[in-house]
RNA sequence: GGUGCCAUAGCUCAGUUGGUAGAGCAAAGGACUGAAAAUCCUUGUGUCCCUGGUUCGAUUCCCGGUGGUACCA
């Protein structure tokens, strides 16, 4: 019998973590956090972080594990996450994994088998150099034929893939699950205007705030450019305002929000392909929802 | 008021030496297993501002109109 997981998953502004905060106060839970961005130390506005009140009222794990510009892989938020979701079980408190990394979601509530072929940050700078038609080639010459699943578009795909090549396994073993719970996975939604208005509302009240004074402090503690490019939205496009990029405010306003709605698209492109996701929506009460979903779960 | 220039996809614009048109952005859809808020792929019919003329044929040339813009008064 496996230990029991609630997962809630959801677009950027869509109010998954009140959500998951309302759950995990009536079930006696925890939450995980399942967000790339969050494990950030600081810009708590910037990566839309709850705050320290709620996280009082209801622990919070995975926030604030690392610093901007360290490599953090895959690999090191699923043994994390591993961790805390064990240690909130065995105190008797229910782990809820919230989120909307749909890969970090998927790693821990899928169980991502990821032994061995780790980064190799020096190979990587090597492979980077090559085209994509040459990585294409090194790649065929250690695995023979390339599997259906990868983009040889993608040079970033490709240079993974030949790290993985590279280091004597197959592309076909790194897609190999074990899951460790049983899981229930509940996802949230708006129809998309709300979410583009619930969005737009967001940003406004976070530049309101504070959020580009986080980026500014971040570049003069040292942070890159290049690391806040890298971290994407609100970190790229406050670094690039900063940097005189935009012909002004409003510019980077719209642009920015424009990114944050394409992102919220892609990240529902993730989640709508996963058959197992219980879908509820926001706008009908989705706690009572939610619960009766859980309390199903739980029942079986 | 006069003269010049402009009017083409939701936006910014290109183009058609006359044979009904195409980029970027947006939008929509998709992919995704160790950087994932990243990275990558697919999708472009629109009264070519309106009326009339020339022409086999006009979005393209000509007359007029409307709107914008610049300069002159």
């Amino acid at each position: 019998m496996k230990p029991t997981l609630i997962a809630i998953v959801g677009t950027n502004a869509s109010g998954k973590s009140s959500v998951g905060l309302e759950l995990a106060r009536r079930y006696g839970g925890e939450i995980v956090s399942a967000d790339s961005r969050q494990i950030l130390r600081g810009y708590d506005l910037c990566s839309g972080k709850v705050t320290a009140e709620e996280r009082q009222a209801v622990p919070h794990h995975l926030l604030d594990i690392t610093d901007a510009g360290d490599y953090f892989s895959l690999a090191d938020y699923q043994s994390h996450a591993y961790a805390a979701i064990d240690d909130i079980t065995n105190r008797g408190r229910m782990p809820f994994l919230v989120g909307g990394t749909g890969l970090y979601v998927n790693a821990v509530a899928d169980g991502y088998d990821l032994v061995g072929a780790g980064p190799d940050e020096a190979l990587r700078e090597r492979l980077e150099a090559m085209d994509a038609a040459e990585l294409v080639r090194l790649l065929q010459e250690k695995a023979g034929e390339l599997p259906a699943f990868l983009d040889v578009n993608n040079k970033r795909r490709l240079v993974r893939a030949c790290e993985v090549a590279l280091s004597g396994r197959s592309l076909a073993e790194t897609r190999v699950c074990s899951p460790r719970y049983d899981v229930l996975k509940i996802g949230v939604t708006w129809e998309r205007p709300v979410l583009r208005q619930r969005i737009d509302e967001r940003l406004s009240r976070r530049l309101e705030q504070g959020m580009i004074d986080e980026v500014e402090r971040g570049l003069a503690e040292g942070v890159s450019y290049e690391s806040f490019y890298n971290l994407g939205l609100e970190y790229r496009f406050i670094a690039q305002y900063l940097n005189g990029e935009f012909a002004g405010f409003e510019e980077f306003y719209e642009k920015l929000h424009t990114a944050i709605c394409r992102f919220a698209k892609r990240q529902m492109t993730w989640f709508r392909r996963d058959a197992s996701i219980r879908w509820i929506d926001m706008s009908d009460d989705p706690v009572a929802r939610a619960s009766e979903l859980i309390d199903g779960f739980l029942a079986k």
